[in-house]
DNA sequence: TGTTTCGGATACTATCGGTATCCGAGTTCC
DNA sequence: GGAACTCGGATACCGATAGTATCCGAAACA
């Protein structure tokens, strides 16, 4: 346990940035050619290091691609929680809402980047679980959501919020492979399904 | 051109048949084990070929799977209008797909499939360019029937044909992709979802 | 200061898509 | 009917890349 203050990096603290580095330019590198486009030596290159620092942070790009995942979902996660709890009616937070999906689905990088890992779990049960946990986390997050959206504006939904939660992420997923495929593709047509799905509400 | 009766097989026709084998052998082993699963070798070889077969009949493995793909939608298609044409009410038609959807996104093997490949778009401008072919008119043809059993049924849609298509097709596509990950998700959110859509029609 | 630990580098292997080349049966033409 | 040619499919090879085995040197420690 060395005091030296001058020293400001311990070995500890080196490898976290290693692997932070990695992440970062992974990120950047994932999201531009896709998951498939990207070799761990184009990233480890990038980063100023080699495959085998790619190999001492991670057990292979499959968990180098979760957790440059795992930091994109942290960011998406916060703007859709703001904009379900901008201080409006309940009009005003879906306008939020379809804005920020908007601009989301319209440079649809990031869910096709989403779309292609979660093709890879069909050849590894690592990935799968990991998916389906996250996965099944979000759902219930956005239930949740809706839930006390739609009962903060004193409606009940017919549907129940965690069918309508399926309904949305799928319907975002989809829209998003296929925007990424046909970039003339209108993605407003989600907030119009959103509508749909809950003008399908009674008062309480 | 040889009028000998006996030899039943010019050599065109071995070719053909030569493709349709490697068509039929790989659609088994695309559906089995996915895109990036399935070698080229692994399919040469089972259907008793080399590989230079592969390569002698398509440009490559994408060229292959498009024909797959293409051998897949020509069935779907037939269901999915089959449903849409019964003889009965607009009730009765939708349960009739709704049960069609259950069916084919119960065991996704399909749509992972589709989602996998439409991954590989992302690398391949001319998997791209033939997938927003397919797609493309996918939609419009889905827009066609909507509009047809819509009006049959006497009533005049909220939004548009197009749209709902849009939005049906993308609820499948990422229902689909999302229950090939998560086998106890409920499919029958795309029922619901559905009727929400179509409730939100006046009678014309 | 000698010893141990371990993050990252290097060298290697295996797999697989794709290319170049070859062979021989089938086709054509005289 | 036989010589010349065509071309579908086989074989051998290349390049890229994920993953593994091994090594090195500096930091941590006693």
């Amino acid at each position: 346990m060395s005091v030296d203050s001058e020293r400001s990096t311990t070995r500890a603290e080196r490898q976290a940035q290693t692997r932070e580095r990695l992440v970062e330019v992974a990120r950047e590198l994932f999201l531009a050619d896709g998951y498939a486009g990207t070799s761990l030596d184009k990233v480890a290159v990038a980063a100023g290091f080699s495959k085998g620092a790619v190999y001492s942070n991670f057990s292979g790009k499959e968990e180098l691609c979760m957790a440059v995942l795992d930091t994109i979902h942290e960011e998406q996660i916060e703007g859709v929680v703001a904009a379900f709890t901008a201080d409006t009616d309940l009009d005003g937070r879906i306008d939020a809402f379809a804005a920020w999906v908007r601009e989301k689905l319209g440079k649809p990088r990031w869910t096709a980047l989403e779309v292609e890992f979660a093709a890879v779990a069909r050849q590894s049960p690592w990935v799968a679980g990991e998916l389906v946990k996250r996965h099944r986390m979000l759902v219930a997050s956005s239930a949740d959501l809706i839930d006390r959206v739609v009962a903060d504006a004193g409606l009940r939904l017919d549907i129940s919020a965690h069918k309508a939660a399926v309904a949305l992420l799928s319907l975002g997923i989809g829209l998003g492979a296929m925007r990424s495929l046909d970039a003339e593709l209108d993605v407003d047509v989600f907030a119009e399904t959103m509508r749909a799905l809950l003008r399908s509400s009674t008062s309480a």
